[in-house]
DNA sequence: CATGAATGAGAATTCATTCAT
DNA sequence: TATGAATGAATTCTCATTCAT
């Protein structure tokens, strides 16, 4: 066998591969475990049921793989968040304000995602089934946005703009005054996802809500 | 035949049909839909199936009935949040944060009850295949909790001891900084539900951050 | 429900159950367990599968059912085998040699029927993976056999008819050089049953053997 | 292509085949034609499907090729049998029991390896599907042993230590007591083989209860 | 030639729903 | 009216065998 060979067949079996775990995913998160058949899947990435058994033990190793893939993959949702706190601290009150505005709007669009949305439903779904996969992606999702935010709340407090004694906590009321209306209300009533203008709203609303219970008092050292 | 009778016999089909419901209901809760047969809910409920049939059109209509049902019983959840509130306006500033630390609580105790956590993720399972019933849960639940704690803030408003433009959205604010921390911990980890002493810390924490935003700087109206 | 309605039901459930049983007795002795599909015994007992999956919780249940009760009717070989040595004893040595020889003819045709034939290689295939089956089977038919045997040789040693140290191993020799010859054959070779002569031979020759090895030496007292 | 290609490719090709050979040899033994896939052969064998295609027509051809070749080195127990008879005659009576109940010990611990009691249970499970297979095996094992012995009978027979009109049903005789009580047995019980001191017990009293019947009663000749 | 993919069927089991009694 | 049986399809998974590369 000679490179070429094995990258060709590795190549043709891990494109299969790929083909059945994307079409996996896409009606995992569309009708749950339970509403997707294996034929369905095999149908769908065009592969023969016996592929998806030779690569999958059963349907529930593939729902498993498919989960941690995605739960994976939703560090995107974590990177925006950091990416949105931005790498130079704020100045004045003011400015975090607006900077607090700005992540929580970007924060907020993040998880207001359909995909992001249909695994949160489909995994809550399966948490009495699945515990351990229910506990990962709440490691790697919910809780790792909040360490991300307690971590910047750190050096706005060691810079004296925010005080809190405890910063998680801190974090964890900005996070959920940020998503939680919207978040909520979006599991239940998939249709009605807020338009931009109601996710200012309330993201101007988080940031406000946060600085007025978490803001330094004497903001960046008196304004003269 | 005599009232009797037709009493005897309403009363012996209408114990049947509580029946049924009352094991679909427990089954449905543990198992979701797709995971629940109809000869299970027969043999639990200890009738034949015909008499599931008879008695509901189909397993969707039954899943609907319950839902609605068991929806129409949370009210207990907003009842118990109104009860909390008391019937008297607090006094003063520091009276109001013990009375908004109580309602937290109270509220969280309730919400994090095995019983409403099941069917709040039921629901979300099902969101997509049901939208209706998403729906009316979500008015008949969490948007009717939000509507009595407006309610309750639109007093203290006149009273002066709180200060808010828009009341519903600090009531979701409060509910939210209440309940969503545990609430949706609880829905991806239910079996580490909150103890007690977490519990008071965030109840405090809430009714904390929640006068910070939304208390009256001049607390009470100020006594001249 | 009245009892003619509890007869009925319980007669009609109990007839299908019968069919089940019997259908499924004739596949699995024919084709083994692995060669009778669900399928064919409904197919056979002119029942749909679901009527065999609701007496029945599994294919592995119906064989263990099947095998259980087979088992118990092959107390027939072994009743067969008691009244085969009647209730008189023998008086004399000629009078115990015609005796075991019309024994060890009834036995081996007892045991050289098709069924019984078919039961054994049914139960020594599936002897390891289901030793409590194979076990059962054993201690109901050839070892009930030989406890018999040897019951009847403690009466003929108590007769000074024949002298054994150990009763059971005794009744072994008599079994297997009764059956040995024939079974082991016809287990192999199902199409060539031996024929009435030869079975006569076998049985003579087995009483003469016995009979040299266990008979006493002084026969029935000395003839004077 | 030169002769050493040749012989590599023949090498590599008959080396594959061993392996399938052997592979298959383990599952069927240990769980059955219908227990074994070939896939599970091909994986045990480390070869592609294909390999075994190429090999074997299909999976009946690769079984009867097992069962054949395995049939042949049965032959190691009547290699072994006829060892134990050794290449001398016995002088007495006294040292032809002994003989035999050497012979019997022997003969019985071939008989119960593991893996002669698997092909018997293999062959007896499929005697109905494969009559032929089942015919080769027993007139190459438990026929050939008796052959054996009825052949050292006639020698003992020639010599006057052994008195018998039919020499096969003598030689069956023989090896029936010596064999039948502890191999059916370990057909049933697999888990129960009978321990060393049981094997000698059960020989010692093949050896007696055979020359009790066939020993000649002025045995060597008469010692004055 | 040999590997992975495919095929096409079949088996066990389950389900929602409907008859028949 | 209620019970057990029946229906008919679906679902998960496995298998023997054959292509295609």
């Amino acid at each position: 066998m000679t490179k070429a060979d094995e990258g060709a067949a590795t190549g043709r079996t891990a494109q299969k591969r790929q083909a059945i775990l994307s079409a996996a995913t896409t009606l995992f998160l569309r009708n749950g475990l339970r509403g997707t058949s294996m034929d369905e899947i095999a149908a769908l990435a065009s592969v023969s049921k016996q592929t998806v058994y030779k690569q999958f033990t059963d349907k529930e190793a593939l729902f498993r793989e498919i989960v941690e893939e995605v739960t994976g993959n939703s560090d995107a949702v974590v990177d925006i968040l950091a990416a949105a706190f931005g790498d130079t601290l704020a100045a004045t009150s003011d400015e975090l304000e607006e900077r607090l505005r700005t992540v929580a709007r970007v924060y907020l669009d993040a998880v207001l995602r359909a995909q992001v949305l249909s695994l949160r439903r489909l995994i809550i779904a399966e948490a009495e089934q699945f515990p351990d996969l229910a506990r990962r992606y709440y490691e790697q999702a919910p809780a790792r946005g909040i360490d991300v935010i307690a971590d910047r709340l750190r050096r706005y407090a060691e810079a004296g703009l925010v005080v809190a004694d405890d910063l998680r906590l801190a974090a964890a009321h900005f996070a959920y005054l940020a998503l939680a209306i919207a978040q909520d209300r979006a599991l239940f009533l998939p249709s009605e996802l807020p338009g931009p203008g109601e996710r200012d709203r309330l993201a101007a609303a988080a940031a406000r809500a946060f600085l007025a219970t978490y803001g330094s008092t004497e903001p960046d050292g008196g304004k003269p």
